[in-house]
DNA sequence: AAAGCACCCAACCGCAGAGTC
DNA sequence: TGACTCTGCGGTTGGGTGCTT
């Protein structure tokens, strides 16, 4: 596998964006819609390498970006998806609408990670939730030596939160997979009419990941006691009826997606019988084998 | 007031999977 | 089949900002 030059180019721009090239970038977008990264900032006017623009449209410029402000039960839902999933921060993300995986990531570092460390309650080297948090904080020794600064008393501006929900889990007798939404941005497309559409094809996943996890899409909306997460059977209504190309004019990003504690709460559940369920009862898909590794 | 420290987060880097030729 | 490109992901960095001393 050969690697693509990127910004080792010369005469390319690095380093923060300015408003004008947000401008540009946001501009062709809209009017050409998302991919072909490679040409994108030639054709765009941008002295930026296509990763970087694809960076700053994924984590900054894209309209359904929800910025700030974790709240309370996406902070939870992130500790316990972590608790599960490990750094699988696109994973995360697809599971927290309007939230980026730089952001998830970003956030774990800085708030979650330290918050749990002092809590206890969760070994932040294999990920998973600690029976007894005391033996393993005292066994950890404190050090973190992945980090380039020394916290003082574990960073000034840590918030502490009251959890003490882990273990409310009821047990559940049926198990179903989780639905594999990606929460990803619209894709608009131009269409001849010079009007512009949303992919939901596009939309509902294309990573490598989400494709593996495609075939599941179907079987995973049973109806389940666990509870249906979306309405109909597009998981949170990202799809028109028909499954079709829908107008973007139509569509309000914060329309389509959970925004409830109930439905996080109901997305980490999926996870959580998910793995743990017996594997003998199961074959289990690509997908739900690499949440197990 | 200013120097040093800690924190936050946007952006970069390198790797790897998937697709194409 | 292998080389190459495109894209996405996770880890890491470094500059800006605010707080402490």
């Amino acid at each position: 596998m050969g690697r693509a030059p990127c910004c080792s180019k010369v005469g390319l721009h690095k380093g923060p964006w300015t408003p004008k090239e947000d401008a540009l970038l946001t501009k062709y977008i809209q009017a050409h819609g998302e991919g072909q990264w490679k040409s994108l900032p030639k054709k765009a006017g941008l002295l930026r390498c296509g990763k970087s623009c694809r960076l700053r449209w994924m984590n900054y410029l894209r309209p359904d970006i929800k910025r700030g402000n974790i709240a309370p039960e996406e902070d939870d839902l992130i500790i316990r998806m972590h608790s599960l999933l490990g750094n699988r921060w696109s994973l995360i993300a697809g599971r927290l609408p309007g939230r980026t995986d730089n952001e998830i990531k970003n956030y774990w570092n800085t708030h979650l990670s330290k918050k749990l460390k002092i809590q206890g309650t969760e070994d932040t080297d294999t990920h998973k939730m600690l029976e007894n948090p005391q033996e393993e904080a005292a066994s950890d020794g404190g050090n973190n030596n992945k980090k380039k600064k020394k916290k003082k008393n574990g960073g000034k501006k840590n918030k502490q939160k009251n959890k003490g929900k882990e273990n409310d889990e009821p047990p559940k007798t049926q198990v179903y997979l989780p639905k594999p939404i990606r929460v990803k941005a619209m894709y608009l497309q131009r269409t001849d009419s010079n009007t512009f559409t949303f992919d939901s094809n596009s939309a509902s996943g294309s990573t490598s990941q989400e494709k593996e996890e495609s075939p599941v899409t179907k079987e995973s909306n049973v109806v389940s006691e666990v509870g249906n997460v979306g309405e109909e059977s597009d998981g949170f209504g990202f799809f028109s009826e028909d499954h079709d190309l829908v107008n973007v004019s139509d569509i309000e990003c914060h329309s389509y997606f959970p925004t409830d504690h109930g439905n996080l709460q109901q997305l980490y559940e999926e996870y959580f019988q998910l793995l743990n369920m017996d594997h003998g009862q199961f074959e289990l898909n690509s997908f739900a084998e690499s949440l197990l590794d």
